[in-house]
Order: C-alpha cells, then sequence, then structure tokens
RNA sequence: GGGGUCUUAGCUCAGCUGGGAGAGCAUCUGCCUUACAAGCAGAGGGUCAUAGGUUCGAGCCCUAUAGGCCCCACCA
C-alpha cells in the first residue's frame, strides 16, 4: 500500500526535512574504498564573510549535479567542502565592527584583534555553510575545512619554505599597488582599473642654462596626469629618436617647487607621438617611470606616507592628502607661470578591487612568487590538454594572463591571515625563514628573533585547496585516493586569482595537476543585464527564492537555457516555469500512484506491452543515451532539458493521456498491469534523471512511490539498453500521433465544440497501418474526443462531405456533416495544399541538383526521395478533397 | 593597443562534429476534459546583424563591416 503524496507541491513541507534525513543516513559521506572509482570536487570555499548570493547558488548547483550524478552511477563521490579565511575581506569587517564599538585596530593589538577575529569568524563564519545546505548541497560536511585551520597552516607554512628555499619566494624591494585606505600592498591581480574624468595638466619645467641655473628663456613642455608627483621627479625623458630633442641629450632640467637640477634621459618608452613627447618620471611612484628609473640608475624618492599624504621629503607639503598637494602643486606652478594649460582627460585609473580606493604605486620591501619557472608546466597543462578547461575559449584568457605573468606580490600588511615564517635576527637582521621560530642565529648566533608582521595574500592558501583539504603535507590515504580531483567549477572570474595558481601549485608541491577539468560559468545577472550588487541594490536573494518558491525551482532555473561559461539573467518568470514543472511532476507521480492503489503490480511478460508502452520506454531510452552523455560533455543545461522534455511533453502530455483508458476500463488487467507497470518504471527512471538537479521533490516522489525508506540518491542511474529500443513501436505512435493532431486541427479551425464527439474512419490499403491504428483505438478515443474510431480498407459507409486529414499512410475521415464549415474547410485545405507544393518543390529542387546527388551522401539522397514520394501522395489525397468539395 | 564574446520569434536565450529554424515567457483562440488552471488543446510571430567567400548544401566554417558586452595592457 503507497503512502499517499500531498494535493499540491509544497517545497517547504519537504526540503528540510529531506535534507536532514540524507545526513542522517551519511550520504554525502565518502571514505576511501579502493573497489570503487573516486570522482572529487572541491568546493571553491566561500568567504566567511559572505552571505549566499546568485553566483554561489548556481556554482555549487552545478557542482551538486556533477556529484550526484556521479554517485548514482556508481563513482565514490567526495564534495569537498570548506570556507575561506578572506584575509583582507574579513579584517575589513573586524576593523568596521571595532570602530563603531570606538576601538582602532592599532591601540587593541595584533593578539587582541585576532581573538575578535576568530570570535567573529566563529560566530558567522558557519553561516553561509547553512545556506549552502538550504541548496541541497550534499557535500561530504565531515570533511570541512577552513583556509586556516591547522592543516591548512601547516601547507602553507611548507610550501612557503620549501619555495623560498628553492629561491622562487624572495623579498625584494620593488614597485607595488599599495592601497592607502586598507593600508596593505596588494597584487596586481586585485588592481582594477576604472575609466575616470581627470584632468591633464601641461607644466614646463626650465632648462638649466650653463651657470647651473633655471633659464628664464628656455622651457620644457609636457603633461601629466597626476602632478603632485613631480615632488619626486627624478628625471626628464625624451626618446633617443626624436630629433626634435637632441640639443636636449646631455643636459638637465630645473625642478621646480623642489628647486633642484635632474636629467634628461633617453628612453625608448616615451612615445613621440604622445603630447609633446616629453615624460616626467617618477621612479618612486609609477611602475613604467620605476623601469625607466633602473635602467637609467636614477634615485628613487619616495614622497609619500603609507595613508597617501605627502611626506617630509615633499618639503611644504608635507602633511597634505595627495589630492590636496595635488591643487597646491598646481597653484604654484600657476603662480610660476610654469602652468601652461589644463585640459579635460578621461583616463583609466588602478583602484582596489575591495575599497575602490584609487592604488598608490609604492616602492615597498614585500614578499614575492617568482613566476617565470612555476608557470611553465601549469601552461603546458593546458596546452597538451592534461587539463581541459570548458569552454575552451578560456583557453585564451588563460594564456593571455600567463605569457604576460608579473612576480606575485604575496605579503600583505594585514593581521588576519597567514603569518609569514621569516624571522629577522634582531641582532644582525638576518633572515631566517622556518617553519618555526629559529633558536639561534646562524649569522650571528643572536637568540632573539622577531617574526615578520605581513601576512600571506589570502589567494596564497587557497592556491593549495585542492591537496591541503585531502591532508598535504602528509600523503594521506585521502590524497592518495582522492588527488588529483575531478572537476573545478567556477566563475571565469577568478581564472587569475585562483585557477591559475592552482594549477602551479598542484604541479609544483604534488607533481601533478589538481584537477582533470575545469567548468566554468558566468555571472548571474539581473533581468535587466546588470551585474547583481549591494550598491545597486538589484540583488535577488537565493533564499527567499528557495522559500518562495524551492530549492529544486531555483536549481533548475539556474541550470537551463545558457551555455557554458555564459552570462545569464535571472527572471523570476523562469523560477515560476520552474516551479511549474515540479508542480507537473508532483502531479503525474499523485496520478500514477492513485492508479496503483490497492493494485499488485508485477512485471508483464514482453508480449503484454502494448506499442505505446513500447514506444514510451523506447523513447525513455534515447533521453536515457543522450542525457548522459550530454553530462558526460558537461552539457548540464541540454541535459536536463531533453529530460524535462521528454516528462512533460511525451510522458504526461502522450504516455498518461493515451493510457487513461486502459486505466479506467479494466476489461483487461493484463493491460491495465502493463500500463502501470510502464508507468512507474518510467517515472523512476525519469526521476532518476532528474534527481541531480531536483533532488528534494525526486526524493520525496521516489520514496512515496516505492513506499520504501531508500533514498534516489543513492539509486543507480539509468542505463541505455538496446534491448528497450523499439524502433517499429516509435514510428507507429509517432504516426497516430501526427493522425490525433491532425484532427484536433480540423476541430479547431472549424470550431467544432470539444462536447461534440464523431467518428473516424481511418482508410489505409496498408496493413501495417491498420494495425497500429486498430492498436491505437482505446485511446484514440479519448484523445481524439471521437466517439470511435473505424479502421478499414477501403471508403465503405463513409459520408461523402466527411473532412479528411492527410497523414502519412493513411486517410482520416470525419463525418462531420452537420458540423463543417465547407468554405473554413477549404481554406484549411489550401493552405495544406500550398504547404505541400513548397515541399515538394524543395525536394525536387535537391533532386534536380546533379552535384547534391553525386556528391550528398547516399542515406541524405534516399531520405529526400522518399520524402517527395510520400508529399506527392499527400498532396494527392488533399487535391481529391478539393475537388469533391468542389 | 591586444584578446574574447555576442547580434536567432515581442522579451530572455538554446541550437552538439554544416543536411528542412527551437524553448520559456509574452500575445491571440477555445477549454474549470475527475493528476495538474502552477493546467489542457490550438494559433500567430524569424530575409538567424550586414556584405562577400568556401561548400552539392551555411544560423553553424572563413574574411570584412557595423553595433553591444567583457577581459587584459595602461600613452606620461
Amino acid at each position: 500500500m503507497s503512502k499517499e503524496l500531498a494535493k499540491t507541491y509544497d517545497p517547504k513541507q519537504m526540503e528540510d526535512r529531506i535534507y536532514a534525513k540524507w545526513i542522517d543516513k551519511k550520504y554525502f559521506h565518502a571514505e576511501v574504498d579502493h573497489s570503487k572509482t573516486p570522482f572529487t570536487i572541491v568546493i571553491p570555499p566561500p568567504n566567511i564573510t559572505g552571505q549566499l548570493h546568485m553566483g554561489h547558488a548556481l556554482d555549487n548547483t552545478m557542482q551538486d549535479i556533477l556529484i550526484r550524478y556521479k554517485r548514482m552511477q556508481g563513482y565514490n563521490a567526495l564534495w569537498q567542502p570548506g570556507t575561506d579565511h578572506a584575509s583582507i575581506a574579513t579584517e575589513v569587517r573586524i576593523i568596521e565592527t571595532l570602530k563603531k564599538e570606538g576601538i582602532d585596530k592599532n591601540d587593541l593589538g595584533r593578539e587582541k584583534f585576532l581573538e575578535r577575529a576568530w570570535e567573529w569568524k566563529n560566530e558567522y563564519g558557519g553561516r553561509i555553510i547553512n545556506q549552502l545546505k538550504k541548496m541541497g548541497s550534499s557535500c561530504d560536511w565531515d570533511r570541512e575545512r577552513f583556509t586556516m585551520d591547522e592543516g591548512c597552516n601547516k601547507a602553507v607554512t611548507e610550501v612557503f619554505c620549501k619555495m623560498h628555499e628553492k629561491g622562487w619566494i624572495y623579498k625584494g624591494s620593488r614597485i607595488i599597488n599599495w592601497c592607502p585606505v586598507c593600508n596593505t600592498s596588494i597584487s596586481d591581480a586585485e588592481v582594477e582599473y576604472e575609466e575616470q574624468a581627470g584632468h591633464f595638466w601641461h607644466i614646463k619645467y626650465p632648462l638649466v642654462d650653463e651657470n647651473g641655473q633655471p633659464s628664464k628663456t628656455e622651457f620644457l613642455t609636457f603633461a601629466t596626469t597626476r602632478p603632485e608627483t613631480m615632488l619626486g621627479d627624478t628625471a626628464v625623458a625624451v626618446n633617443p629618436k626624436d630629433e626634435r630633442y637632441t640639443y636636449l641629450h646631455g643636459r638637465q632640467v630645473w625642478l621646480p617647487l623642489v628647486n633642484k637640477p635632474i636629467p634628461v634621459v633617453e628612453d625608448d618608452y616615451v612615445d613621440m607621438e604622445f603630447g609633446t613627447g616629453v615624460v616626467k618620471i617618477t621612479p618612486a611612484h609609477d611602475p613604467n617611470d620605476f623601469e625607466v628609473g633602473k635602467r637609467h640608475n636614477l634615485p628613487e624618492v619616495n614622497i609619500m606616507n603609507d595613508d597617501a599624504t605627502i611626506n617630509k621629503n615633499g618639503g611644504k607639503f608635507e602633511g597634505m592628502d595627495r589630492y590636496e598637494a595635488r591643487k597646491a602643486i598646481v597653484k604654484e606652478l600657476d603662480e610660476l607661470g610654469l602652468l601652461v594649460k589644463i585640459e579635460d582627460y578621461t583616463h583609466n585609473v588602478g583602484t582596489h578591487d575591495r575599497c575602490k580606493t584609487t592604488i598608490e604605486p609604492l616602492i615597498k620591501a614585500q614578499w614575492f612568487v617568482k613566476m617565470d619557472e612555476l608557470i611553465k608546466p601549469a601552461v603546458e597543462a593546458v596546452k597538451n590538454g592534461d587539463i581541459k578547461l570548458i569552454p575552451p575559449r578560456m583557453e585564451k584568457t588563460y594564456f593571455n594572463w600567463t605569457d604576460n605573468i608579473r612576480d606575485w606580490c604575496i605579503s600583505r600588511q594585514l593581521w588576519w591571515g597567514h603569518r609569514i615564517p621569516a624571522y629577522y635576527c634582531k641582532d644582525c637582521g638576518e633572515i631566517v625563514v622556518a617553519k618555526e621560530e629559529p633558536h639561534t642565529c646562524p649569522k650571528c648566533g643572536g637568540t632573539h628573533f622577531e617574526q615578520d608582521p605581513d601576512t600571506l595574500d589570502t589567494w596564497f592558501s587557497s592556491a593549495l585547496w585542492p591537496f591541503s583539504t585531502l591532508g598535504w603535507p602528509e600523503m594521506t590515504e585521502d590524497l592518495k585516493y582522492f588527488y588529483p580531483t575531478d572537476v573545478l567549477v567556477t566563475g571565469y572570474d577568478i581564472i587569475f586569482f585562483w585557477v591559475i595558481r592552482m594549477i602551479f601549485s598542484g604541479y609544483e608541491q604534488m607533481g601533478e595537476k589538481p584537477f582533470k577539468t575545469v567548468l566554468f560559468h558566468g555571472l548571474v545577472r539581473d533581468d535587466q543585464g546588470r551585474k547583481m550588487s549591494k550598491s545597486l541594490g538589484n540583488g535577488i536573494d537565493p533564499l527567499e527564492i528557495i522559500d518562495k518558491y524551492g530549492a529544486d525551482a531555483l536549481r533548475l532555473t539556474l541550470i537551463t537555457g545558457n551555455a557554458p561559461g555564459n552570462d545569464m539573467r535571472f527572471y523570476m518568470s523562469r523560477v515560476e516555469a520552474s516551479r511549474n514543472f515540479a508542480n507537473k511532476v508532483w502531479n503525474a507521480s499523485r496520478f500514477i500512484m492513485m492508479n496503483m492503489e490497492g493494485k499488485t503490480i508485477t512485471k508483464p511478460a514482453a508480449e503484454d506491452l502494448e506499442p505505446v508502452d513500447k514506444w514510451i520506454i523506447s523513447k525513455l531510452n534515447d533521453v536515457v543515451r543522450d542525457a548522459t552523455e550530454n553530462m558526460d560533455k558537461f552539457e548540464l543545461g541540454i541535459a536536463v532539458q531533453k529530460v524535462y522534455d521528454f516528462i512533460w511533453d511525451e510522458f504526461c502530455d502522450w504516455y498518461i493521456e493515451m493510457v487513461k483508458p486502459r486505466l479506467y476500463e479494466a476489461d483487461n488487467l493484463k493491460s491495465q498491469n502493463a500500463a502501470l507497470y510502464t508507468l512507474k518504471t518510467v517515472l523512476i527512471d525519469a526521476l532518476k534523471m532528474l534527481h541531480p538537479y531536483m533532488p528534494f521533490v525526486t526524493e520525496e516522489i521516489f520514496c512515496t512511490l516505492q513506499d520504501e525508506e531508500e533514498s534516489i540518491m543513492i539509486s543507480s542511474w539509468p542505463v541505455y539498453d538496446e534491448a528497450k529500443s523499439f524502433k517499429k513501436e516509435e514510428l507507429a505512435i509517432e504516426t497516430i500521433k501526427e493522425a490525433v493532431r491532425g484532427i484536433r486541427n480540423v476541430r479547431t479551425s472549424m470550431n467544432v465544440a470539444p462536447s461534440r464527439k464523431a467518428k473516424v474512419y481511418v482508410v489505409s490499403d496498408n496493413a501495417d497501418t491498420r494495425a497500429v491504428f486498430e492498436e491505437g483505438e482505446l485511446f484514440f478515443r479519448s484523445l481524439a474526443s471521437a466517439e470511435s474510431i473505424c479502421v478499414q480498407a477501403d471508403m465503405t459507409g463513409i459520408a461523402d462531405d466527411a473532412v479528411s486529414v492527410v497523414i502519412a499512410g493513411a486517410n482520416i475521415y470525419m463525418p462531420f456533416s452537420d458540423l463543417v464549415d465547407i468554405e473554413q474547410e477549404k481554406v484549411r485545405l489550401k493552405k495544406e495544399q500550398d504547404r505541400l507544393n513548397s515541399e515538394i518543390a524543395r525536394c525536387e529542387g535537391m533532386l534536380a541538383n546533379e552535384r547534391f546527388i553525386s556528391k550528398a551522401p547516399q542515406a541524405k539522397v534516399d531520405e529526400e526521395r522518399a520524402k517527395l514520394d510520400k508529399y506527392k501522395q499527400m498532396l494527392d489525397e488533399v487535391n481529391k478533397q478539393i475537388d469533391k468539395l468542389g
């Protein structure tokens, strides 16, 4: 006896309950098991500061689909979860919180600050995990990790020390991107260029005359977007090929305000075409100038403090903010008559991606990862297909970055993160990089050390995630078994931050790729195509959608109707459509269960299956093959679309309707059993294929249908079976469907009331066709709203004014003598005649082309010939009808 | 400046290795047919951006053009 399903689909009453059951049964848990093949995905660890947004929802839905699919296929599926400490994002949050309490970070001190941070982590760090659970994510929560847990810390230290020893991590004084608000260095990847309206200040410096004094008559004019940096100018550059300025070679210009001479240098960096062909050189505050400075051994004059105020090198401008100083300097230059003009100028300004502050290039001693050697295996892996990127066009983006890679600045002037394992001898300043604080200085024997105050870029630990989470640096059984992982699912926006860094880290530390495939998805945008953002307030909260429509509907919406790697727009109407589909599945299942009620259903003998049963079984079989193929190619949206279409169009709209008479008029129990059995088994396989996408509703139905505690998530994925392919029956039922559609069309176009029943004659001299229609008699009756059908070989007994529907292999006549509008029917027939004529013309055109006949595949040619015959025959019938009506 | 990508039905998008244009929503018509009105049955609607080319055959491949979006670089 079956349990019953509620009358309407209500995700709210099932989702949490089902999830709790899965957890309770430990279905998500994976252990090393050498009898099974592993399938591993590591989660892109969400920030502990994060709240679930649509991007997470999409990302995790994709991963869950893959994991559930593989689990059902018998793989030992591990979805490794965890969270990221999100160094700067978290630190900023803590600072904000402290500020509200009137506490300054620096007053609090490092230790106390970290205590607060951990408190914060413990309180809020799990929030996003719970939100992922609402999505239905089947992560192995027993293995949850954190980038700053003991194991990950160990991995970070290990990597740092190893790479330092190898010389691939070094400390160097270089020009870096500095955020004056966050007070830390950031990597190139964290700089976001933003177009800003600014100005172009045209300024002139006097040349230095033979007396070493500023000339009153000779000036050199150039333009700059950042006049305040002139305080740090140590040269002026021209292109060596620039004939306009050959006279300058070897001369000096007078730096106003600072009042000192600086040289004119010649460098190819200067574009003769741009501006006046003269560039002021500020090595300490511009990356390009820094390079020029290196080439010409220019001094580097740093004029700025860490908060972007002018320092003592700026003389009287000391203490001013960089923008204040800009105004003041322009004003003074103007007063000195050195300001030529001011132009409006729109240019790109580097900003910090997190706080949008304009970054300040500064020369600082920082830790770097040397990239030139490290990147090689990562490039090679993608080049030779060892790691596959989907869609493949992402490879171009990938190589674009690897080809232009610069050393990675990894030190951050933050507290929340992995502290750099470098110790400075207090006596001699020697740097010792070690896993633990050393006891004696190898250089001077001193015993007092101070650890480097800086922490590491958050991505340094994320780069190790695929193996640190599995136990590295210990060579654990887990690591041996689950590594390399199979698929990484992530957004294309973090290729540079994360994907590339995981790849080179994997090869360097493990000697093996971290994953075989990277599956990229795009951004989820709002219904106007805008990025969802807090500031715009256009974000849609996935949890609200789940609350209203259910996680299944949300998941289906996110996965359908868009190609891999493309951005998508989020429409509420699409969520509704998904919810409606869930409801459809729900009700179809309910119908089947209602009819199963009180009956013992047995597996029917092969000969008891009717053509329509074989048809749906065969159709299902095809979908099993196709959907599986699509999923193996990571075409998740296409795969589920096929399942969706099968369930709604074929199974619900045709099969269930066709089978109803057999359920209601049970004068043939064998046939009824065959129908019920087919309904049930086809439904189950369809549910299985749907399960990775819509885990909750499929589980609820599956368990109710089976009346068992067993779960669909541990059931086996359907497999294509040649023995279930019934091509003959498929053809027969498709013919009947065509006939039914034809009849419906006629009835609709003539406004025949649905209540009006009519008799239908099928006339065919083909015995096979007659057999098909005889088989179809029962459901024909309900579908076509015809009272009955008569199948015969000749026209005996058919009224002269009967309306005919012409389909392949048969004519269907409906004696509508008292219903039919002759004029309407003539219009319809004329339309049909036109259609057939154009089809015939198309076929004939193709077949008349000798080159088509000779070059196209034979099968294609035969196909066209067959079509032509068919259309000609149909046209013949239509013409007869037209003649008959006069 | 370099690279990517898009331009297909009123809207949002699919369309796998080239072989007669699809979905969802919207619109129109008719149905409360005992699984489902969150539904059923029908209908209308597309010179697949433009121009060339390759091919027996192009929405799909190549070239150019126009427009949109994105990434990278950053000429001060």
